[in-house]
RNA sequence: GGGCGAGUGGCGGAAUUGGCAGACGCGCUGGCUUCAGGUGCCAGUGGCCGCAAGGUCGUGGGGGUUCAAGUCCCCCCUCGCCCACCA
């Protein structure tokens, strides 16, 4: 392809792709070399010209970081970038202080893949794609600080994220004063007997003063909100790592490369995120978020309200349950327990009882055998096959049998699958009469079933979950008959604790999160292990950043894909000179062995919100001032944080809650004054792109394809079209170079914009492009002579309708800027100046429509309305310049032209003037001789509606 | 199966939140400029009837509330996202 070829007929001075590419370099050099977009600090290193700002109101906008991926970027990437630079120089030019930087998220999967197939170090690839992506993006003429960007695999960062990591591991979740504290609080507490360690705590369970220094360590170590613990974990074989639940899908594989994932016990660092529950979920009221993604959230937390209840067994044992519905107590006629549970052992009886059905035994001889085939069983049972499979209910009878409290029936014990371990107790009592699984599990298994609701009259032989009066509930010493569902439950409640049975509580399904993973390309943890008694010890804050040492293999023992006994083994452990070290941690120099995990990839995207504000910063994550000026809460209830942070819905939980726990623990141990780290997050859409397949369903180059005859050919095929997502493997992607090159950076930023609201996705049509580029054309037409390059607006005073067309546009551009709809801005601007062409054509523009017109464009094509601005006259960057204001007396018209409607239907049109009241309107209407026909022709006038301004309708009978 | 959200011209999308549906742009049609292509400029452009004035239908489908519904209520259809044995 040849370029496109500057015919000789075009004038010097036309806005095309070529002067684009020259207006916006010298202006991308010319605000880097002056620093238009640093942000001063309050105090530190980055105050300079604080003094400037400081009255100034602040504003913190953020863009969610991204991943320096190798593959280059592609129009679909800065939808959400550009839209922030728009809002951040637009909240600059009225008048605030405003912090937008940039940085990336590098420690990650893909360069680690990358850096075992090569065995090029990841730190070399990701630095080489940080280079490439800043520049890419820098041509886009983003307003950022430079100066704060980071990336997470900076050794000047992870310390940090390392040091953070060090504050969890040395707090403690206070329940009394619901918050995190440090740790030495509460050794000093159990010093001084004002607390004793908790029920299963400590390995013996005993009075502290009684405990080894080691039985102390773990009673500590067991409190910590970051932990090691032995719990069921999800092993892939085949990545060679465990993984967090959020990153198991819901068909049991790996959300990276989908291999099996299996639940096995393994000693691994978990973070008590559970212990933040009903925190993070009462603290979304406060947000300013989209709905869709709090439900998300409060449906991750998955807060119930309910009661535990220990249903005593003869063989010994309580098995405690946790049930939403204890008002259906009486009707719970067998329990269940998930396979893993830890009392199925126990409660195995050594023999069938007498009469034991056939079903219940699984055909084996002996409980135990009954149950240890179930258990290979469930365990093998992949969770695709026990969703297809969800109503056939299995399990197996342990033989042996419970007491219902309420009751005092014995009610036989199951083990089955459909009990999760995960959540609750492990453990259900089963009532069948108000529950569909418990239901199906009952007839499957021909257990009785009794109801406690009164269903309503005619109601199927099925179970009945919905409102009733309570029936068949009621013993000596309590009656819930009659009672509704609430009722029933507040009277159970009251008696399963006065009797000791059960209490009320509440249950989340929020897990504590999985935080170890065994790879290379992560951040080490900041931990080491005596040998003498196994247990961590924090490294303390002078020893880090615990850097990556170097290895030759970056990829952990990986295993066939379906071997659950495999063992984790981690890259960093075959570092033997760096995991053995000697280290004196206060009891002098002694040999340690290193922790060998490295963090998971949400790490350093927990905190670097945080980071941006104070970068340099070598004493603490960030200077409290600098974060309580930039993030703290600014009204009565506010819980702070970032301004405005705008990214992709996938990482509705994920992210966004490991975060928002980070912050809260930063909160609560006072390094930070804001309790939220986001406080309004805005969802930006997806750009789109048609993708084309041919017959044997490969993708074709989308740039190869035409459409002629009602269909799309790629060479003499015909193809398929489909509408998804732009990427390179789908032969869709376009390349923002593609689009400097044909038209220029403002005329893709603008493109990028108009072509819908921010947070709706839309297909790219580069076909629409061309719209926009013509608007700028035509901007610069208005403004400048395209034979010279001389400006050439006139000093006359604008006409009345021009001050009209120019104080609505202005108020309009403002409101779209305020709602981030900043295509209804564009179209603004355009009408504008589509009237100032249509007025001045050949005249010159008035200097007193030309500058605001230019000052309404610069958010969004911002070299071109500095190079208009500068040839306006002006020497200094418009990016602080303000921004233009309606004049409300310009925003009304002396006349209003008001439709008149008969019976609902406009018939015809009047003009009034602007203030015209009901009845002046009314009397303009019936004075009008076309109104006064059509009014005659319809007989009588039953109703006038007259609206002011608006319209007046006439209902005739 | 459950939850949430969305359906407006050939296309992307507007509509002061109950008050003139289709702003703005693409595309398309015609014209001017041009040897020509392209660029640039001007005009038209929801469907149907009509030379026109105008009429009539029209915001996924059906019903309702209202002087007035794209907007509010009920039922249905389609698409998208999330969750999915959570006791």
């Amino acid at each position: 392809m040849s370029e496109p070829s500057p015919s000789s007929d075009q004038p010097p001075y036309r806005y095309t792709a070529a002067l684009a590419e020259r207006i916006e370099t010298s202006w991308q050099d010319r605000w880097e070399r002056e620093g238009t977009f640093y942000a001063p600090n309050p105090v530190g290193d980055l105050s300079e010209g604080f003094d400037k700002v400081a009255d100034l109101p602040k504003r913190y906008v953020l863009d969610m970081f991204p991943y320096p991926s190798g593959a280059g970027l592609h129009v679909g990437h800065p939808l959400g970038y550009i839209g922030t630079d728009v809002y951040a120089r637009y909240l600059l030019m009225t008048g605030h202080n405003v912090v937008h930087t940039m940085g990336y998220d590098a420690f990650g999967l893909p360069a680690e893949q990358y850096a075992v197939q090569t065995g090029q170090h990841p730190r070399a690839t990701t630095e080489a794609n940080i280079v490439t992506m800043r520049r890419q993006l820098r041509r886009l003429g983003l307003g950022h600080d430079s100066r704060r960007s980071i990336a997470t695999i900076d050794e000047g960062y992870y310390r940090w994220t390392q040091w953070i990591f060090l504050q969890i591991f040395n707090s403690w979740y206070d329940a009394d004063a619901d918050r995190a504290r440090p740790i030495e609080d509460l050794v000093a507490e159990l010093d001084a007997g004002a607390r004793e360690p908790g029920e299963g705590t400590g390995p013996t369970g005993g009075p502290w003063a009684e405990l080894t220094p080691t039985e102390r360590r773990v009673v500590v170590d067991n409190h910590r909100l970051a932990y090691v613990s032995e719990a069921l974990v999800n092993w892939c074989p085949a990545l060679g790592t465990v993984l967090s639940n959020e990153e198991v899908t819901s068909e049991g594989r790996s959300e990276r490369g989908n291999f099996p994932v299996f639940r096995r016990p393994l000693r691994q660092w978990m973070l008590r995120i559970t212990a933040y529950s009903e925190r993070l979920l009462r603290d979304l009221d406060l947000l300013d978020w989209p709905d869709p993604i709090k439900l998300m959230q409060r449906n991750w937390i998955g807060r119930s309200e309910g009661a535990s209840i220990t249903f005593p067994t003869p063989a010994g044992p309580g098995i405690e349950v946790f049930t939403t519905r204890h008002d259906t107590l009486f009707g719970a006629t067998y329990m269940v327990l998930a396979p893993e549970h830890p009392l199925v052992d126990e409660l195995t009886a050594a023999a069938w009882p007498e009469g034991t059905p056939v079903r219940w035994t699984g055909g084996q001889a002996t409980p135990a055998e009954a149950v240890a085939a179930y258990r290979r069983l469930a365990s093998r049972r992949s969770d695709v096959e026990r969703q297809i499979e969800s109503r056939d209910k299995t399990g197996v009878f342990l033989g042996s049998y419970a007491v219902n409290p309420a009751t005092g029936g014995e009610i036989p014990v199951f083990v089955a699958d459909y009990v999760l371990m995960g959540y609750g107790t492990g453990a259900i009592m089963a009532v069948p009469g108000q529950d569909d699984r418990d239901w199906a599990f009952a007839e499957a298994f021909g257990l009785p079933i009794v109801r406690t609701v009164q269903p309503p009259e005619g109601w199927p032989d099925e179970p009945y979950l919905g409102e009733g009066p309570a029936i068949n509930s009621a013993n000596d010493s309590v009656d819930l008959n009659g009672l509704g569902i609430a009722d029933a439950k507040h009277r159970i409640c009251e008696w399963l604790e006065r009797t000791g049975i059960g209490t009320g509580t509440v249950t989340y399904k929020l897990r504590d999160w999985l935080f170890s993973r065994q790879r290379f390309w992560g951040e080490p943890f900041p931990i080491v292990y005596d040998p003498d008694d196994g247990l961590p010890r924090a490294l303390p804050a002078s020893m880090l950043p615990v850097v990556l040492p170097e290895v030759d293999d970056y990829s952990p023992k990986t295993f066939a894909e379906d071997d659950e006994t495999s063992e984790p083994e981690a890259p960093l452990s075959r570092a033997t000179d760096w995991v053995n070290v000697t280290l004196d941690l206060g009891e002098g120099p002694k040999a340690y062995r290193r922790d060998t995990n490295t963090m998971p990839n949400w790490a350093g995207s927990c905190w670097y919100e945080l980071r941006y504000l104070d970068p340099h910063n070598d004493r603490a994550p960030v200077d409290p001032e600098i974060e309580r000026y930039w993030m703290g809460p600014r009204w009565d209830g506010d819980c702070g944080g970032v301004d405005l942070y705008v990214g992709g819905a996938e990482h509705a939980v994920l992210h966004l809650l490991y975060s928002r726990f980070w912050h809260k623990v930063l909160y609560d141990l006072g390094y930070v004054s804001s309790f939220e780290p986001y406080r309004r997050l805005y969802n930006q859409g997806l750009i789109q792109a048609y993708e084309y397949t041919d017959r044997r369903g490969f993708y074709v180059d989308a740039h190869e394809v035409t459409h002629h005859d009602g269909a799309y050919w790629h060479g003499g095929d015909q193809v398929n079209r489909q509408l998804g997502r732009m990427g390179k493997s789908r032969k869709n992607a376009v390349a923002p170079d593609e689009m400097y090159k044909d038209y220029g950076a403002d005329t893709m930023r603008l493109y990028e914009m108009f072509s819908g609201p921010l947070d709706q996705s839309r297909p790219w049509e580069t076909r629409d492009v061309v719209g926009v580029y013509r608007l700028l054309q035509r901007i610069w037409r208005n403004v400048v002579d395209e034979e010279t390059g001389e400006a050439t607006v006139t000093d006359d005073e604008p006409d009345d309708e021009t001050r009209r067309a120019l104080n609505r546009a202005i108020a309009a551009v403002r409101d779209g800027m305020d709602k981030l709809r900043f295509n209804v801005s564009v179209a603004k601007i355009t009408e504008l100046n589509n009237h100032l062409t249509a007025r001045y054509l050949g005249r010159g523009v008035p200097r007193a429509a030309a500058e605001p017109l230019v000052l309404l464009l610069a958010p969004l094509a911002p070299h071109i309305a500095e190079e208009l601005w500068s040839r306006l006259g002006h020497p200094d960057s418009l990016a602080t310049e303000p921004f233009p204001e309606a004049d409300p007396q310009w925003l009304v018209d002396e006349t209003v032209e008001v439709p008149v409607q008969i019976n609902g239907k406009v018939r015809a049109r009047i003009q009034v003037p602007a203030g015209a009241d009901e009845a002046a309107l009314e009397a303009a209407a019936r004075a009008d001789p076309q109104v006064a026909a059509l009014l005659d022709a319809n007989g009588a006038v039953r109703k006038v509606v007259a609206v002011p301004g608006r319209l007046i309708n006439f209902v005739v009978a």
